[in-house]
DNA sequence: CTAGAGGTTTGAGTGCACTCTAGGTCAAGA
DNA sequence: TCTTGACCTAGAGTGCACTCAAACCTCTAG
């Protein structure tokens, strides 16, 4: 599969896939006769991956830990366990704090809605 | 209530105050004698509830807009409530999809638990 | 055979949200 | 009186994650 390809499957520009590859989230594309990447599914499975990382907030930084030890084999496979039981720990709390938040949001909202109707009461005995 | 005071009561650092004012998130405060900077406590409420923005992923420049319509005064009811109404659709979605992945890493997780039970009895095989 | 689509590299530029620096003023305590 | 510390402004610098530009190469269809 050419980068134009993936591009269209992962929907990660082809200027985000080569500078993925340049700092180390991807491995090194092995290159046709012509110098140009060839990708197999296998590529497309972990810029899935990838992300899932990316949408739960982890940093570049973090995700370049868990692609060296990928890269390492499977002597990391407790390593890479531990990073995403971590970074699971990270994800709830986030989505605890994003909940407390709308909860708060929520109050304000019907805060708003009532004052809202409040002002239509007024307008509405107004035009009577 | 000084600046110095509220870095302490609302977590921001006074650099991130004067920039939130500069920037209009935070109304102009009125100055003392000497020109330094006085707050009350509605200023408090004002930066926490900023918070609960920031924390859930609103963009500054949407926050602005809340600013300036909570800057004209009561007429802009409707369009923050409404703006809020839309936000929260937003968090709620972003709350959804951090499920979603949630439940990714859940699955990662303990395929790589499996994987290293396996590779545990493998050692435990081989030592006897 | 030539235009155009799509590929390559290195390195510079962008947008966001701060974060810090330099150079100054001012009030209070030793 | 002098020093310390908290405050002021304008503007420069930072870190992150892309995003784009320039100059070049290569395959395919008309």
């Amino acid at each position: 599969m050419k980068i134009g390809t993936l591009e269209k499957r992962s929907g990660l520009t082809t200027h985000t896939i080569r500078y993925y590859e340049r700092i180390g989230l991807l491995p090194m594309a092995p290159r046709d006769q012509s110098g140009h990447r060839d990708y197999d599914e296998t590529t497309l499975a972990w810029i899935e991956f990838l992300g899932h990382l990316k949408a739960t907030g982890m940093p570049i930084k973090d995700m370049l830990v868990y692609a060296q030890m990928r890269m390492q084999g499977d002597e990391s496979g407790q390593s890479r366990h531990d990073l995403l039981v971590q970074h699971r720990t990270t994800v709830r709390a986030h989505i605890a704090k994003l909940q407390a938040c709308l909860t708060v949001l929520d109050g304000k909202i019907s805060n708003y809605a009532k004052t809202i109707s409040k002002s239509e009461m007024k307008h509405h005995a107004a035009s009577n």
